[in-house]
DNA sequence: ACCTACTAATGGTACGACCATTTGAGGGTG
DNA sequence: CACCCTCAAATGGTCGTACCATTAGTAGGT
């Protein structure tokens, strides 16, 4: 009896304004100084609502506010409750990728954000990242290019490598804002590419250039590395153009032409 | 009566899982097909609760968590009700803020990331933006400048205008992704910013280095302004440095001169 | 030793009641 | 007519109770 008040010394009654908000400050508080870690399990609801001293509904709210907001995970049954939960770049994701769709975001802002983005992550993976690292992109990379260059090429399954090379490249600078950003942004321009993959003659040319910038971060040639960076953004906008019927005036012609590699 | 069949045919009973979940993927698909637009008003919740056929309850939790994703806004009273709101970026920022406060991002990765956006945004400010807001932007710089030189300096309202440079300056970009991402990291490196000011010896430098950035763009001088970017973050990582009690080796002593424009 | 059935804990849902706040209409007064 | 006051209605906010569904553990039987 006296133990609980001891342990259970987290929560106060609430008294003031809205009760759920309080409610959701108070677990909140409790979650981010650490009075509460990540795997531990909250009081049940109905323990909760006792220690607040209010209605039950308010308390479940209260967890669902957590839950959307990823602090929380609520499983049910016997040793269910809501326990604490690590913080996912998924969340800001979903948020972010919210926000894109409905604000309708131009094909050409993402492309030229996301081309500012791996600038820099190519310069600091090439400077910072282990030498097995660099193979195993340069290696994925291959692998991405024989999965497109088959006679009838799994889109999807290629997709996916292509995601996943972007996550290696991230994070290969050794620098989680510009992984998470990359992440939180997949579901903006993941369509896109999709559709540079779609098109056979802009297919052959995507997965060589990436397989060639693969390999000069490998072989630590930066220039080189940018260089095939800068055709990949190219190919890129001139696949969008076309496919918004517009005059591809301001492409070079000599995309083109075939790219060894 | 028959009228309202036809008005509001938006919601279909729940029968399957988890009802809540339900409720709010068909309010949020709603939204974001355009059926329910922004400003218009959701009916009330007893409304809702007979047309989705579940008690009020299911009903609060899904308007709870359409709230905390920051789809809709809530008010009390008669015309009072859930109301479809627009996507504002302190969404994002919020979450995003919050995955940073737990994951405990180092300063390092925070000024390089930043470094590296702020590149990019000068140098397409300086393409983009009009005569005006270039010197719009060079005016609020010197008034920056102004707040920081005085003997008593309000650090307040210049880490306010130090903020609102930042957005100025994203904003003349012509890009929103750049404008909402550094939008979003604002808080989280606002507090380094702020100790840069704090400190005498480093605030009329800071001051007077964003003046001369701004200068620079106004001018439309990409590499000078390039070139005093690149002093401000070393400015910003020698004070970090030496706040951590860390022996400044790796950082040019001359940045103790002084700095003119 | 294994399987089964039961029990207890816990989240999920429903219903009903009442409170607090806000808007607007009605009526009175200057 | 204009202004102010009061009151009613609509609506979100809270509380309480009851019951259902799911899950983990346990006791008992084969």
């Amino acid at each position: 009896m006296s133990e609980d008040k001891y342990i259970e010394k987290l929560f106060i009654p609430v008294s003031i304004g809205r009760v759920s908000e309080e409610v959701v400050l108070q677990i909140e508080a409790a979650i981010l100084d650490g009075r509460l870690k990540a795997g531990e399990r909250l009081p049940s609801e109905r323990e909760m609502q006792s220690q607040f001293g209010t209605g039950r509904g308010v308390i479940r709210e209260a967890i669902k506010i957590l839950k959307q907001k990823g602090l929380l995970e609520v499983r049910k049954g016997a040793k269910g409750g809501a326990y604490v939960r690590e913080l996912e770049v998924s969340n800001v994701s979903e948020s972010l990728a919210l926000f894109l769709k409905q604000h309708q975001v131009s094909p050409e802002t993402l492309i030229e954000f996301r081309e500012s983005m791996d600038r820099t992550i190519t310069t600091l993976a090439i400077a910072r990242s282990s030498v097995d690292e660099k193979e195993a992109l340069l290696k994925e990379a291959l692998r991405f290019k024989a999965t497109l260059l088959e006679p009838d090429p799994d889109l999807v399954a290629a997709a996916e490598i292509d995601r996943n090379l972007n996550i290696m490249l991230a994070r290969m600078a050794r620098n989680e804002l510009f992984e998470w950003v990359m992440h939180a942004l997949q579901m903006g321009f993941s369509s896109h590419d999709f559709a540079l993959y779609e098109d056979a003659s802009y297919r052959a040319k995507a997965a060589t250039n990436w397989s060639n910038t693969a390999r000069a971060i490998s072989e630590e040639e930066p220039m080189k590395a940018l260089s095939f960076i800068g055709l990949h953004y190219a190919l890129l906008r001139q696949c969008v153009d076309e496919m918004n019927g517009e005059a591809a005036s301001m492409v070079a012609p000599f995309l083109d032409d075939n790219i060894e590699e």
